[in-house]
DNA sequence: CGGGCTTTGTCAACATTGATGACCAGGGTA
DNA sequence: TACCCTGGTCATCAATGTTGACAAAGCCCG
């Protein structure tokens, strides 16, 4: 009897396959959310056997994680001043249509608020939210209460992103950009003064 | 040979039977989140059968949807004076440790916020949104852009309400309630003056 | 060269999930 | 009694995430 038949695939160091099962994961999930997509949708886009998938990541969840926590880079309009640094923030996180890292990042964000009845899916997003909202803001607010001054900013940003790319209100969207940068970065600076 | 021996179950009205499938979801749902409860759970906390969910609301997703969109009472601060309308509004929200149909409808529009992934459940959650909290404020704000200041709004209270019962942030879970109704509602009564 | 060891990949299963369809029983009505 | 609508049960389906046994390629050391 001869000898079974494998379709067997070229041997590659781990770092490559590692990669291209993150490269796509990072485009499938960013696209359709976290259980649209399976493990097997991304096994074939990476040209891998959905088994290699878990071996090297461990779960869905946690590829998931890695695949959404890309760049994610500090918003350095928040170590300007601070006059006029409320509508300079919303023009960071509103605008940019397609400028590669920021964009790319405000929907992986918003990947994660989607998904966020996962228990550690939700540990990430707040510790990212703190990362890159509260904690640059609580280092440069004056005054009183700073500190929870900096979490309810972060709770604006949190839901203007929401908004715009989970709920996806019609009316935002449709919206003049400058508007809501005048409009609603006014109403953080509200936060950012005394 | 003796027929089949079958657990039956007294017949009861459908709306009965319905009303507990509803009820153990409502449950359920609310504390544990979407993907966390299987159907065959909610059929057990309900004395039923796991296809009789299923027979009676369509999907997972269906009953999740009527289950989660309980009452949703219109908040009736919206339709007082515009002075301190701002802070009056995140009181309403904020507060209420377990006043029953506020409370309730706060964790269940977080439970959509959680599991708003599901295309069902996005447009719910938009539309809720829109009912809830930006309708009945374009119909009371005076000046220019109103719909898109009261859909702003609608952006900051659905970010606080995200913030404290789906990232769940610490800094807000412990801060003193008077102090965010007085810092973020006269950050919301920015948008709601001019 | 050759035998072991680790690394990389494949396949066949597994348990669980949401969902479907065939069937059955009770009860009212004609 | 015969009928049929309604409410309920069960077996089963396809798809999912995950696991473990195994195969083959490369590498090291003799």
């Amino acid at each position: 009897m001869t000898t079974r038949l494998r379709a067997v695939r070229p041997r590659q160091p781990a770092a490559v396959t590692r990669k291209a099962i993150h490269d796509a994961a990072h485009e499938l999930f960013r696209n359709e959310g976290f259980d649209a997509v399976g493990i097997r949708a991304v096994a074939a886009r990476a040209g891998v056997d959905a088994a290699l998938v878990i071996r090297h990541f461990g779960s869905k969840e946690q590829l998931f994680l890695e695949a959404m926590t890309v760049d994610l880079p500090a918003i350095k309009v928040m170590e300007g001043p601070l006059e006029g640094m409320g509508r300079a923030i919303v023009e960071h996180v509103v605008c940019l249509p397609s400028s590669r890292p920021g964009a790319l990042a405000v929907t992986a964000l918003a990947a994660l608020f989607r998904a966020s009845d996962r228990g550690e899916v939700q540990r990430t997003l707040r510790e990212t939210i703190e990362n890159v909202f509260a904690e640059p803001l609580v280092r440069r607010l004056e005054g009183g209460d700073a500190e929870l001054r900096a979490h309810l900013i972060a709770a604006q940003l949190g839901g203007l992103l929401t908004s715009m790319h989970v709920v996806q209100d019609p009316v935002l969207l449709a919206a003049d950009r400058s508007a809501i940068v005048v409009r609603y970065g006014d109403a953080i600076q509200r936060l950012i003064d005394t």
